[in-house]
DNA sequence: GATAACTGTGTAAACGTTTCCAGCTTGTGG
DNA sequence: CCACAAGCTGGAAACGTTTACACAGTTATC
């Protein structure tokens, strides 16, 4: 029974006080060499362990970092928690886990159950920094936090991309591929600021391009067939030739849908993605998308974490932005010559018709 | 200051003892409506929340899992997490998280960190359960545990599939495909035992049909290119025409590097992965694989140890088996033709050439 | 050879809870 | 009017640590 053995066992077994054996055993504080001897026996004897909610409870530090993510199942979040868990572990930090799965609602019970497992410090990614009374709140109060993709409007500490700027590269390499008709597809776009970030970058580039704006679809990303919403704003504007994803798992279920709309990726339409994740390259066809720095991102947040942490002050209150990179994909191409630009209005149907 | 608000602070507030408030708050004991109003309406005030720790000192119970995996970077796990998450949320447990990079040595040091916090149960998928000092202690002293995807020889607790089943049904499936001459793709085998398993159900099948044994193929986890190890099984024993592997990460790898050996996939060589990734469907090609359902069973474990958990007991020490179901997958064809399996040994060499 | 400094050790309080116990008030039945 | 129960409340101990403080013994300083 290792776990049930404590500093008093070990203390009564090497004939001292508690005292002497916190100390033997923590190295801190003198002892002599007969008795730290001792002690060192007896816990070896006795297969002893700290208890660290003992501990945590009388240093009011619990060496514990709470991480918040909105699911697991979108590998761009293991990434991160990889990365996160590298560095926590080298540290000497625990991490506890909790996922709200896009909810608000979620993230604000899973925020209130982490700080009552009182840990050091949390690292976030939740759907809008801005709306959310918690951040708000942790930010008043002072328990630190970084906030990890977000890209919040507010000056709160994060780590992430430059999210407008890499969304505008992705338009401007479609705009030079000649897609001047497309759409931005995310899931409820009010609700994350990042995708909120990459969609107004996207619009500034076919802004600056005198390009038409793109539209934007709206999908549940619960549900996990998007044909409907996909045929519809591709029915209601026509010449749509691109397709730009708020995220690279959408985006491989927005090719899937397309597929079966009966629409090619890419002859018919492109699609690009966000993310990078590692997969994407494996796809049929591959995913042309942005690839961003996730471990990087965790190593970088947890560091910074840990840091002020341990300086018993916060991290800096700035969005730390990492370099991303397009990475083109099979599933982009030039846009098909049959449809001149200067017609737009008055594309073949048999283009959009959804049964092939 | 919500963090450092303790129940001493609502007691003098509300003007009672700090017995009183924890009988109200906790709902457990009598009070006066008078004396509960003002209690509530005090840690209201004060934005009170109970501090877990020292709940968790008082009670010697922490509501807390630890979860080890290998790694976050095979999905497979990540789905695993997703669904113990879910049940431990569902069930008010929290989630302590740690990768052991499918290293016993970084094993035993999780274990040993994760039970020094106190954790409540534990949720663990090693390298080998067998050889593992950790779970063999575990299972002495009696900390309720559950192994995931480990199917040790010995009677431990675990949920996973019947690996050498489902093994054996991917042999038979390779057989009647005409695959006479095959290999298993593994990481280190002796260190994993459902590895360790598959590959006896996989050699069974074979021996079954009277057929000659498959090859073993050893690789390097860690490394990225497996090209070298392939090309050496490949010009070691003619006419292998499918590789099976060990898992799906490693069977998309090595559909990598036997395209870049030259060979077609599955043209040439047929692959066969094992986990059912939700990836692999995506995938060019597709990949054949064994799906297992992993959140059910990251749920099923969770629920049994919880159940165990807050019965006082253990987890019972029996293999609970999911059903599995081979996926069939672009990756896997049937044998091809040119090369009549009766000359087996005779086989043209510029099949087997790895250079087209 | 007294004083000072230091070394080694133990006692006890504290961290934030829960809960056992005892005491007080009030109400009820005889 | 008394005994007794029941309802409400507070004091205090306990959970496993760390650490401030006190104290004794040793060694160094002049």
């Amino acid at each position: 029974m290792a776990g049930r053995v404590t500093i008093h066992d070990v203390a009564k077994r090497a004939a001292c006080s508690v005292a002497t054996v916190s100390r033997v055993l923590n190295g801190t504080g003198p002892a002599s060499a007969e008795v730290r001897e001792r002690v060192q026996q007896a816990a070896r004897d006795l297969d002893f362990r700290f208890n660290e909610i003992g501990r945590s409870l009388q240093s009011r530090r619990s060496r514990t970092l709470g991480i918040l993510v909105p699911t697991l199942s979108n590998p761009v979040f293991a990434a991160v928690i990889e990365g996160v868990q590298a560095t926590a572990r080298a540290r000497g930090y625990q991490l506890l886990l909790a996922c709200a799965n896009y909810d608000p609602e979620e993230e604000s019970e899973a925020i209130a159950t982490l700080l009552a497992k009182q840990v050091d410090g949390l690292l976030l990614t939740v759907s809008d920094a801005d709306a959310s009374a918690e951040v708000a709140q942790l930010n008043e109060e002072g328990l630190p936090f970084i906030l990890i993709f977000n890209q919040p409007l507010s000056t709160l500490p994060s780590v992430t991309v430059d999210n407008a700027a890499a969304a505008a590269a992705v338009g401007r390499r479609l705009l030079r591929d000649g897609h001047r008709e497309v759409a931005y597809v995310a899931g409820r776009l009010t609700s994350s600021d990042r995708s909120q970030r990459r969609y107004e970058g996207f619009c500034a580039a076919y802004d600056a391009a005198k390009a038409p704006a793109p539209s934007l679809v709206e999908v549940d990303y619960t549900a996990f067939d998007h044909r409907d919403a996909l045929a519809a704003v591709l029915a209601e504007r026509d010449g749509i030739t691109a397709l730009f994803c708020s995220n690279d798992m959408l985006a491989l279920a927005v090719i899937g849908a397309l597929r079966s709309l009966g629409r090619r990726v890419p002859k018919d339409v492109s699609v690009v993605g966000f993310d990078g994740i590692a997969v994407a390259a494996l796809t049929a066809p591959s995913l042309a998308t942005v690839a961003t720095p996730c471990p990087e991102m965790g190593r970088l947040a947890a560091e910074g974490l840990i840091d002020a942490i341990e300086a018993g002050t916060r991290p800096e209150a700035r969005t730390v932005l990492l370099p991303f990179e397009f990475r083109p994909g099979e599933s982009l191409a030039p846009r098909p010559a049959e449809n001149p630009p200067q017609v737009s209005g008055n594309s073949p149907a048999d283009v959009l018709s959804p049964n092939a």
